[in-house]
DNA sequence: TATGAATGAGAATTCATTCAT
DNA sequence: TATGAATGAATTCTCATTCAT
């Protein structure tokens, strides 16, 4: 078990780093957040860059755990594939906003090295929206002409309710996903085929 | 006609906000840009904040004057609106991207006065949408059961747009233009009626 | 007429760095001695790198001029330059002590592009005891076996001064100038030889 | 036997303050360097000072025991004595360029009370060079009319060994001490009048 | 004997800004 | 109108050292 301050200092920065954004964050402030001397922060983290570090890659973790799980819970369908991924991406700007905050905007602050580490990971978030959406324009079921920019704007519109959604207002999270759901479906045009062939054959 | 210091001042301004950041943005590396002494720069702006407003206010023109200019070339019909809307922010964002990104984010560093200014005219623009939307869905030519969701992803894949475009790839703007004008009515579930009834009238 | 802050910053900075090695310095104490703000200190030079850089220069400048006038004072003959240049040396050495510590430790704290230089115009000085310790040894009136050695020991000499000599002690500068030229022709083996011939020969 | 640590500290140290002075050297490096935590460091040596102390006179030791073999191997005669030290000193600055380096620089960073300590064993080293040159004068064999000057200078020199000297280069260690000893007998004007005087007495 | 945690003072530097001219 | 000088607060980070275990 780490002496506490890892924890506390990871979150102070989180919080930090959200509201004020890479560059206007105070190491200082965080310290203080955090309830830990400035120096005992240098010694648990080489630096700032260490500690947006340590959080962006958390931040990563978290949402493709989240990911992965929602994937795991669903079925093989590429429709019920894209749900899952957006469920689990609307799941987590709600549940953690500042987590959310840091791995979308955060990370261009990283320095080179870390930056392709970074970029390698978003590429793989990437993919959890682009391969279903892929299978899915391959069968048949999502028929819109254009998978890379619909890819991208539900990515988008994910992203954005970061922006807005606060907790407790009109909207519960459950909403939200049903919603999301439903519009990036609606985006990537998807016509389930069966049901039809099935009226077909009668 | 200001003395050319103002739009040097404003177009090394916009550069620097956009490229670092309201808070990384260093006033001396603004005057230095704009070709201009330090104190010349204090002597047109009263400071960063000054600078900040102008530019803000000035990206907003921009962009409120090119949507005006493509409503009005085109019809009342909402999808059509709605169409001329996307198009205008499609452009904006590809042939101004340091002023789509200044009026995007750097809005929320305004100190608390030209905050509610800013926020009045970013719902002006939200109300270009909005109207459409709203009318559309009056008038059951868009059917999507979530107006305000639908509303706030088109914006946001609009906006995404700056993220990662870089003219001269393989997408032209018309292209760009073209897509997401067709990926926002398929989002609010355009269905245009008269040729249905004119159709079934057959 | 640079507005004051310059010259007495520059003395300031080559007493601090002579006492203290220009580790040791603090930018602080340079500007406190300097009697002069902080910031104004970076006003005048960008960094502690800056003014170790005028520094060095300035003691450098100082130290050629002083050689280039003893030169010129005296005769062609290569003990005479020999002589002028030690008497330069001692006379560099025991007036400006501060400037003779800074130009003869200090380089090496030099980034590497102002090293260059600064080793360049260090080799110019060696020079003016190399070519006359040559012309000497060419015309048989040094006999020294070393004169590579002679050389680095007659400069090894002279800087060794600084490191005990104070004014106002037993010796006189005057005492040193003459002991010290005598110890460098020793060193090199000067014995004149045409003159004794002359005489011989009557 | 010290466990270790110690041997593997005074190395780590030497090197360390070799390369970047008492100032400059930082006791986590030494500690990294030694392999061994910063704590245990602590645990060996009660602080920088102590270290530095440590060095020092670990340095001063091995030089004047090097002094005193060169000087037990050779004869009583001033000119062999005098022979004897610059072969000592030479010798050790070529062999040990750290130990070389700390003993004669890192000296002034010592604390009041080691310091004079260590002026002591400095004071002692210069009489090994004075002692011979005074005796050589006493017997007329130096003729040097300034033996002080003559004794700062061949310490000088031989120190200076250390700026330039690299082992491997086109001098070998045995043509440096052949060098410097006939350099350093130059310039005390040694004459050896008795065998001459026997011989013509003969 | 040995160690990881923690500290407070101080380092150099950059910042937006003001002032006297 | 225009400018170079000057400022004080804040920045990140490193330092030698101490403490509790």
């Amino acid at each position: 078990m780490p002496p506490a301050g890892h924890q506390a200092l990871i979150a102070a920065a989180r919080l930090e780093f959200a509201e004020q954004g890479y560059v206007g964050a105070s190491i200082r402030s965080i310290a203080q957040r955090a309830g830990v001397s400035l120096s005992a922060l240098y010694h648990y983290y080489s630096g700032k860059q260490a500690l947006l570090y340590a959080i962006v890659n958390e931040g990563m973790d978290a949402y493709l755990a989240l990911a992965g799980k929602e994937l795991a819970a669903g079925g093989d369908d590429p429709a019920e594939r894209l749900a899952a991924v957006v469920t689990a991406t609307v799941r987590f700007r709600c549940q953690y906003p500042e987590k959310s905050s840091v791995i979308f905007s955060a990370g261009r602050h990283l320095e080179p090295a870390a930056q392709d580490q970074y970029r390698g990971r978003q590429a793989e978030a990437t993919q959890l929206f682009q391969r279903p959406i892929q299978d899915g324009v391959d069968q048949r079921l999502f028929r819109t002409p254009y998978p890379d920019e619909a890819r991208r704007s539900v990515i988008a519109m994910c992203n954005a309710i970061a922006d807005w959604y606060r907790s407790g207002g009109e909207l519960t999270e459950d909403d939200l996903v049903e919603r999301y759901v439903a519009l990036a479906l609606t985006l990537v045009e998807y016509h389930p085929l069966a049901p039809r062939r099935a009226r077909a054959g009668t």
